[in-house]
RNA sequence: AGGGGUGUAGCCAAGCGGUAAGGCACUAGACUUUGACUCUAGCAUGCGUAGGUUCAAAUCCUGCCACCCCUGCCA
């Protein structure tokens, strides 16, 4: 345990554990990631998987992965699998690795034979319609099922046979018995098993009857000894029953204690598994892992780190209220991590060939400080020689007001070099520009510059034998700028074809510093001046492909 | 006889009876061999609304309004 004292809670659900554990309601903070496997995870889960593990942390406790495989129809072992790297790619290692289907299915059923024996929970032999027609409706009361009063030994009878697959799916159901007029609908007696003759991805055929999560997830928090179920908002009307069966089946205190926060909502962000998947199948995007996707795998494919998305859901505040938040302010903890760990490099994504009439040598060494914000991150080897290249949009024949960049007859330093003098600008036939001259100053030399000239602008450049092609990746939204809630416009009806933008996936060359070849798929660089680059899985030997991860802010162009 | 939640700036969000923190975004400006980063300044006479209590109310009380969730053998 920690030290209360020295602890200042930052949200309402650290202010709740403080008054627990002063009052000795509780000694220790457990918490639980339990994902269903039936998906890959986005954003949203990382929120809820990050309060979990970061509330457990800051009071010393532990948090368990838990697969909630209830349902054999929905889940797949391969997410199941792939969910510790997720976890471990964000930062945290869960206590225990646990399947609620292989550790805990047969404990549950003993639970449940036990809650008939205390006439808590009967079977029933109403249809899915006849359930749905006698829950009653948000304004009035429902009405008993007819099996509702069965014997004890009845229900137990029908439930064993239910377990050794004596009835076909749907034939029945075992029913908690609580109350039927109960304003809140979860309590109207809730079907806790039913019968599924379904193989399931773990324990294979051994049950044809599963457990429903408002019997089993109480169930397994308390067994696992959580202490802290933390979880969205949705399950705030599942409380009630969460410790109903807390109080009913588990019966030890002090209960585990559900608190809901809102979840997260992204502007412009389109999630959800139905969506993504036929995007996916249809070959719109590049997979699961696709940069645009807010997946976990995504944003890592896109170059996004963990930390920058854990700074900003804690940052963002842990609340009831419900909020959609802007990208940008997404996009601010990614600029800030990434400006903070990557290796600067000079690429250029749209050359202009620059020929520096005054240099007739061998190319020469020059040295690039590999993070000018980050003194131990040394240097790195670039050249400077005859011929060069720059932005197109580095040289102006008009320039815009305040422009700071080469013109014909000014000045420009080049990173790292030397000042260059714009001499003339060669046309081709079609009248394009096809290359410009340039004359150096010897003098200029950086780090020392005793020339006396001032150039208002840096620009960055490569030599022709120090560059090599790469293929860059640009990504645009998914989704058209003014569905700020694709999933809400998807779920009013609007066609998913009318939400998303086109032309979302930009591909292009770029000239890059040769020391780039050294990159390993996920590595992190800033091209300088330009933005935030990753090298992509996709590449190869001969072709080396960047993905955009984000752009560094530019006051410039904005104006 | 409906119940459960949430409303503080464009977007998040502190605040817990003593006179509206902070961040994002935005706007100026400084610095800069990245028009980045950093720095400085500006940005709610008002807290959904109407009353009430109080010397004092975003905070307490009452009424009203808006939005979200709940009628799966999903989680």
């Amino acid at each position: 345990m920690v030290n209360l004292d020295e602890i200042t809670p930052t949200n309402f659900i650290e202010e709740e554990i403080i008054k627990d554990l002063k009052n000795g309601v509780n000694t220790e903070v457990i918490t639980r990631c339990p994902p269903e496997p039936s998906g890959y995870w986005h954003i949203g889960h990382c929120k809820a998987w990050i309060i979990n593990f970061e509330t457990a942390k800051k009071f010393g406790g532990y948090t368990n992965l838990r697969m909630d495989d209830t349902n054999p129809t929905k889940e797949d072992g391969d997410f199941a699998n792939s969910y510790v790297d997720d976890l471990r790619w964000l930062g945290y290692e869960p206590k225990n690795v646990i399947y609620a289907s292989e550790q805990y299915f047969d404990i549950m059923y003993k639970m449940a034979e036990q809650l008939i024996l205390d006439g808590k929970a009967y079977v029933c032999e109403l249809s899915a319609d006849e359930i749905n027609a006698t829950r009653g409706t948000l304004t009035t009361i429902g009405t008993p099922s007819p099996y509702r009063d069965r014997p004890v030994d009845e229900s137990l009878r029908l439930f064993r046979e239910m377990k050794e697959g004596k009835y076909p799916d749907g034939k029945m159901t075992l029913r908690a018995k609580i109350d039927m007029s109960n304003p809140n609908i979860c309590m109207r007696d809730p079907v806790i098993y039913r019968i599924m003759h379904v193989n399931h991805y773990k324990t294979g055929d051994k049950w044809c009857i599963y457990p429903m999560y408002d019997f089993a997830h109480p169930i397994e928090d308390a067994l696992e000894g959580v202490t802290y179920s933390l979880c969205d908002i949705n399950f705030e009307n599942n409380r009630p029953l969460y410790n109903w069966f807390i109080d009913n089946v588990w019966k030890r205190y002090p209960r585990p204690r559900q608190i809901e926060f809102a979840k997260l909502n992204l502007e412009n962000v389109l999630l959800g598994k139905r969506y993504l998947k036929a995007l996916v199948n249809e070959g719109k995007v590049l997979g699961w892992d696709d940069p645009r996707f807010y997946t976990i795998v995504g944003m890592r494919r896109r170059g996004i780190t963990a930390q920058a998305i854990k700074n900003f859901v804690m940052n963002n505040g842990i609340t009831k209220a419900e909020s959609i938040i802007p990208l940008s302010a997404l996009e601010y903890y990614i600029r800030e991590d990434l400006n903070k760990i990557t290796t600067r490099a000079m690429v250029v994504l749209d050359p202009l060939k620059v020929v520096i009439t005054n240099y007739d040598a061998e190319p020469m060494e020059i040295e690039i400080d590999n993070n000018p914000n980050d003194e131990n991150a040394g240097k790195h080897k670039a050249r400077f020689g005859k011929i060069i290249y720059i932005e197109k949009d580095d040289f102006a024949i008009t320039p815009p007001p305040k422009y700071n960049r080469l013109t014909l007859g000014g000045v420009v330093r080049l990173k790292d070099a030397f000042i260059i003098k714009c001499t003339d600008v060669i046309y081709k036939e079609n009248g394009e520009i096809d290359y410009i001259t340039a004359e150096y100053i010897p003098s200029s030399r950086s780090g020392n510059d005793t020339s006396g000239i001032k150039a208002k602008g840096t620009i960055h450049f490569v030599e022709e034998s120090n560059a090599f092609p790469i293929t860059i990746r640009e990504f645009d939204n998914l989704t058209k700028p003014e569905y700020l809630e694709p999933n809400k416009a998807l779920a009013d009806g609007v066609p998913i074809d009318e939400i998303l933008a086109e032309n979302t996936l930009h591909e292009s060359t770029a000239l890059a510093e040769k020391f780039l070849q050294n990159a390993k798929p996920e590595d992190k660089f800033q091209f300088m001046r330009k933005g935030f680059y990753t090298l992509d899985k996709d590449s190869t030997e001969n072709n080396y492909i960047f993905n955009k991860t984000i752009s560094l802010k530019d006051t410039f162009n904005k104006k």
